[in-house]
DNA sequence: AGTATACGTGAGCTATTGCTAACGTGTCAA
DNA sequence: TTGACACGTTAGCAATAGCTCACGTATACT
């Protein structure tokens, strides 16, 4: 069942997680699209993508305006901020990595000041 | 077959897509930890841990080192650079967005400011 | 009106994923 | 050495994902 609220019901980590679904994603960086046109560039039928557009609707990541007979996705991509948080956390630790690291090269030129003296 | 070089054989985007392997990941902020010790707080066998665990290792994401008989993984997180930098993308698509609304918004005041004139 | 276009949806199939259970290997402890 | 522990790996199974094909519906064109 797809979604009639506004509330996203399937994982935004795992709508991403197929190739072809970021590609999707990429191309509608450059401007709202119909299916027939995101279909063109892939080798998987036209039916493939839209069903790939149902799993991007169902996590929130594009919309869809109809347009005469033509359906136009467009993305929204602030969804995507839940992503960037959670790898926030490792860029973090990461920068704590970082800083320990430096801690400890600075030790060890402390020490060899100390030995030269 | 799993890796022998050090190349990533899987994809990141997959890798992070299950549920288990995030909150692997996510315990591994904390430090390093062996796969009983990991495996505790889920309800799986210690097994699905260690394949999960497998998945990240291919993935880049985590690495271990044998210590006795207990392998530590450690939490290796440098490879989800290549996810920061695709939703970077999207933060500077968001952030055109936004300044085309600024735009927007103060082309209709400057609109207002005439009228009133 | 009839036909063509643009699209969604469902059935049905195959490949993959995720899991458990059972096993084998290496390590510690008595 | 014998047993317990920590772990990886495999087979085998169920569930899911991804795809094509065929269909139905709504819009546009003539």
């Amino acid at each position: 069942m797809r979604k009639t609220t506004g509330q996203v019901d399937t994982d935004i980590f795992a709508a991403i997680a197929h190739p072809v679904r970021r590609q999707i994603l990429d191309t509608l960086l450059q401007g709202d699209m119909t299916v027939t046109a995101l279909s063109a560039p892939f080798d998987v039928s036209r039916s493939a993508i839209s069903q790939h557009l149902g799993i991007l609707m169902d996590s929130g990541l594009v919309s869809m305006e109809k347009r005469g007979r033509e359906h136009y996705y467009q993305l929204r991509p602030d969804n995507l901020n839940e992503i960037a948080r959670w790898i926030g956390q490792y860029e973090h630790f990461w920068q704590q990595k970082l800083d320990a690291l430096g801690d400890y090269l600075d030790e060890m030129a402390a020490q060899d000041e100390q030995e030269k003296s």
